[in-house]
DNA sequence: AAATTCCGGACAAGGGTTTGCACATAGCTA
DNA sequence: TAGCTATGTGCAAACCCTTGTCCGGAATTT
């Protein structure tokens, strides 16, 4: 077994040649003459040589390495992001440096740290629902590091950012309920640090005007996502005199709970009382009562564009004038058949 | 905004000290004053000094980098496997470039190639179900990058691996059908290249023996994990002359689909035939009628143990005679109690 | 006062790769 | 034949940090 990695300067030596010789050899640099290039080729292979990529990264002060933070990966929404930013990453031979923040803002702040350090050319980050101040992102400009956000995205105009405009999509999902004769619909809304929590809500109230239903309070409530603080929300909806017929819930997590709520106070689903919701997560269809409606937010593709903005800053120098900073998907109802 | 990162070198030459004393200065070298050293502390947090991991990675042989390959992230199962290996991996100041490999042997042969490139310091691996050759692993040898293998392990006696023993909880799973008064045990099992497979079909066949049940050949289906697949599998089991009364399913996720499959040809779940699996996955608690019980294998547990191992491989010199090969864990059958 | 110790800091090397520039040899043109 | 131009290679610097060795001078000891 052999112990070191072979180096550029050893099959310089060993065929009498120069370092630099060898460089431009295994780069096909048009001025190495062809029996040389061949014959530096040909050891490089028998010796397992293999370029030392800190080396390179320290040469050039670039890492060919990509950060990505989201708050949990056991969320399938981002699992199927991370798709988006890997793919589009080897294609550019970059390799992705991934950070779980767990919903927590000191979680977030200590991985952007350890990014910087690690001197990631770039980073794409979905936030944290709890982080409310962005200075450790700022901060990133002073090592010029590119930032672009994506789906949990800052309210920030200056900040680089993909995401899915859920406002339409609400108002559809209320059409569709009305069109299935419902006039009762609640509304469990999300933590008001995220900036999509807003859309839904005016996504809602616009659907409920369009269609001249008033709007009553109490049928708007609220979670934190967790499964203690939706199944309160769900609880109030029911404990009203006249409960709703159907309910926009802020996500499929948050439906699941509701729904299992719902279920165990002897409730029919989708028959008492319906659900819709927003995600369209592949796992809902191995439910029995799965929500009859989601949006679906296109995860993959809003990963994708976002890590093809931060190619484009990455490859920029300087002139980042023609970047686009917002980059708005339109999200998309799907209705629930095949069940 | 600054444009270049600050070096050592510039905070030297401001304060006309040499490199070396901010080098020490900065790691609290006992050979530096305490002048000095607070002097050079202030002026490097001024300049937003921030070490050149690169440079360090360069000049140490060391990344700090932990690499980890593992099927699919969508996978409740390896996602909670990804927080043991970062967890740890935090703790020891390393951070962890991930990777997957989507089943595919080849693109689990490109990660680590990639891997290898940038040196990491060693690789926690979860096998692709299509990987049959390991030159891919064997190779990182000659580079000195040890790997450790956690649930989806190889063959092989040599490689380090932690892995969940599977065989008693699958007798255990037979024992609890059995007090369930369940005599027909079916038993869906998976591709061939996985080590699990075998485990599970010997416990299944021990615990037949154990209650004096006959074999019948019938009754062992296969699928290699995908929807389709699982149902065909699920079709002839139920088109028997004589069907089964209880299923056990390779995982939780070919229980889904079997039990979805089940249900749509109008038999009434953990009724009319009864399902268990392994995974223990938290999303069946989502499910009308989840598996009635489940063998959980501990994924944070395994990753955290193979972690573990991995980073007594990177600190032991040579002399890794007193690190365990082989680890193994015992599973557990968790009954679904509360739905 | 002379000798010894120790503290604070400097010097320099080394690690792998890339790249601008210089240089040598050969082949060609005039 | 002298003068050029390709063509193919080598030299050396630069990238940033760590660390072993060495040295001047002040403080302590005898």
């Amino acid at each position: 077994m052999e112990q070191k990695p072979a180096t550029i300067k050893e099959i310089a030596s060993r065929l009498n040649v120069s370092v630099s010789t060898v460089s431009r050899a295994l780069h096909n640099h048009p001025s190495i003459g062809l029996r040389t290039k061949l014959q530096v080729q040909k050891l490089a292979v028998e010796m397992d040589y293999e370029p030392n990529q800190a080396a390179i990264s320290f040469k050039q002060g670039k890492t060919m390495t990509l950060g990505v933070i989201l708050p949990n990966l056991g969320e399938e929404f981002f699992s199927m992001a991370i798709n988006g930013v890997e793919d589009l990453a080897i294609q550019n031979n970059y390799t992705v440096l991934i950070g779980q923040s767990h919903d927590e803002m000191e979680r977030e702040k200590k991985i952007v740290d350890t990014m910087r350090r690690h001197r990631v050319d770039g980073l794409i980050v979905s936030l944290s629902k709890t982080t409310k101040s962005f200075e450790h992102f700022e901060q990133l400009k002073k090592y010029s590091i590119p930032v672009v956000f994506f789906d949990r995205v800052p309210d920030d105009p200056e900040a680089y950012a993909v995401s899915c405009n859920l406002e339409n999509s609400s108002v559809e999902l209320v059409d569709w309920l009305v069109d299935h004769g419902h006039k009762q619909i609640a509304f469990i809304k999300g933590p008001e640090t995220l900036v999509h929590s807003g859309q839904r809500l005016t996504g809602y109230y616009e659907g409920l005007k369009k269609h001249k239903l008033k709007v009553e309070n109490a049928f708007v409530v609220s979670t934190d996502l967790g499964k203690k603080k939706t199944q309160d929300a769900m609880h109030k909806l029911l404990a009203l005199k006249n409960p709703p017929t159907a309910v926009i819930a802020f996500n499929d997590y948050v439906a699941l709970d509701a729904i299992k709520y719902t279920r165990a106070q002897g409730l029919k689903i989708n028959h008492d009382i319906f659900f819709v919701s927003y995600a369209n997560l592949p796992i809902t269809s191995y439910l029995d009562d799965p929500p009859m409606a989601s949006v679906e937010q296109f995860p993959y593709q809003q990963a994708e564009k976002a890590t093809g903005i931060l190619f484009r800053l990455i490859n920029a120098k300087g002139d980042a004038a023609d970047i686009p900073r917002k980059i708005i998907l339109e999200s998309k109802v799907i209705v629930n058949t095949g069940y």
